[in-house]
DNA sequence: ATAATAGTGTCTTTTAGACAATATCAC
DNA sequence: GTGATATTGTCTAAAAGACACTATTAT
């Protein structure tokens, strides 16, 4: 049995004769707020690891994608229509112990999207608010989601060194400043804002985008505007 | 139900009123032979996909991690008791049509090692081989493997880039020569060799092993000989 | 000895970074 | 006007890349 290949083990596997196994995604939904690289968290309203905090996510339907089922359980958390940001699969985590109930794989996703106007997500009666990085405690979470909410953050971290994904922070049009801020935030650094200008300028191909907010003149990725209908954008494979 | 919480959803949730879906890993075990980028895939005895390629892999079992399933399947696929390479999630795949039987959801893995001695790696009667990866049509692939085995390519010249894991294609003993063609091999570039040489000795602290092997001095990366020893060197998590 | 590869030296080009100076806007 | 930020300019330092040259080894 155990040097039988894929193919002889599929036809001869019962699927009924197993323990059940669910999968499920749970997002770790970033933003910045207030200067704070910030995700959102449910508190847990039953057992196990009741009252403690969660990163949203559910079954995936019987039917569903992976993708399509991170992207319906977003669209449930954040209340929009329409989503303006970037969304990737983080990976798997399907330590057996995971979940004291029975076994549950979970497919985590990784968002980063702008400022949400509303400070609480969507959803329902259950608590939820964002929380800073910062003073999240992982003795206040549940499951693994201490392991997934950091593999998330180092994710987001090594996502801005080599990708224009930064943007997805930020509204549509944004000045270069803003830009910087992002990266000070989700990097915790100072950057010098002559030479991050010359480097975003030379390097993202942005476009200028008329206006200017505050000081600073408004860009805009090219790009961005192709994702603003669904299947909104992936770079993720189902 | 489609707005209530994970905590509500699993306190509800009857496993068995679910139509099963199955946990597999698959694995992309790649290594350079005759200076070809090369895969390993297995020729399928049986339905479906009969006669076509797949990459090995196998079921994850009821109480065993993934990252344990996949050494378990790579220590089966290579024959090799202590294994010197890297291993690294991929991620994961479960497009509901993927299989045709039921639904099962792939964690894939992706693997470096040094060209191994046996051309044919250890496993059963199924026919299996190393596929120079410039060689693979998608027409003759299982599944959704072609599509796995680009994003594991993929994954493999990026990490290159920023990691020392391209001597996981090599002896623990290497000369940088040989590190310069594992990187000519998967980027399918030609490297200045003067130029590599001040690079990776500025940028991989490796120890002089000592001897010679050809024209070239040994080196060897210091960490790896605390990898030498299961469980392995891992990053992914479980 | 010859051919091929390894390794060193040196130069040029490119990129990154520090920092001064000016421009523009909010208040 | 004042203070803060944006933007441009300039200089220095570091890294990348091109390429000549020497050293070593297999044949």
């Amino acid at each position: 049995m155990s040097d039988q290949t894929e193919a002889e083990f599929l036809a001869t596997y019962d699927p009924t004769a197993y323990p059940p196994t669910g999968i499920t995604v749970d997002l770790v939904l970033l933003t910045i707020i207030d200067g704070n690289l910030s995700v959102l968290l449910v508190k847990r309203a039953g057992h196990p690891y009741k009252g403690k905090w969660a990163i949203p996510g559910g079954f995936v339907e019987h039917d569903e994608g992976l993708d399509d089922a991170a992207l319906r359980e977003l669209q449930e958390e954040t209340g929009t229509e329409l989503f303006s940001g970037h969304i990737e699969q983080l990976g798997a985590y399907g330590k057996p112990s995971r979940d004291p109930r029975f076994r549950i794989v979970s497919i985590a996703y990784v968002a980063f999207f702008p400022e949400p106007g509303n400070p609480i997500a969507g959803s329902d009666a259950a608590e939820a608010r964002y929380w800073p990085v910062d003073m999240i405690d992982r003795d206040m979470l549940a499951f693994d989601h201490g392991t997934i909410i950091d593999d998330a953050i180092e994710r987001a971290r090594a996502k801005l060194e080599y990708t224009t994904h930064a943007t997805a922070f930020l509204p549509y049009e944004f000045t270069i400043g803003q830009l910087r801020r992002v990266y000070e935030t989700v990097w915790g650094v100072d950057i010098e804002p002559a030479n991050f200008r010359r480097k975003v300028l030379s390097t993202f191909r942005l476009e200028e985008a008329g206006g200017s907010l505050g000081l600073g003149r408004l860009y805009a990725l090219p790009a961005l505007t192709e994702n603003l209908y669904p299947p909104f954008y992936r770079e993720t494979t189902q």
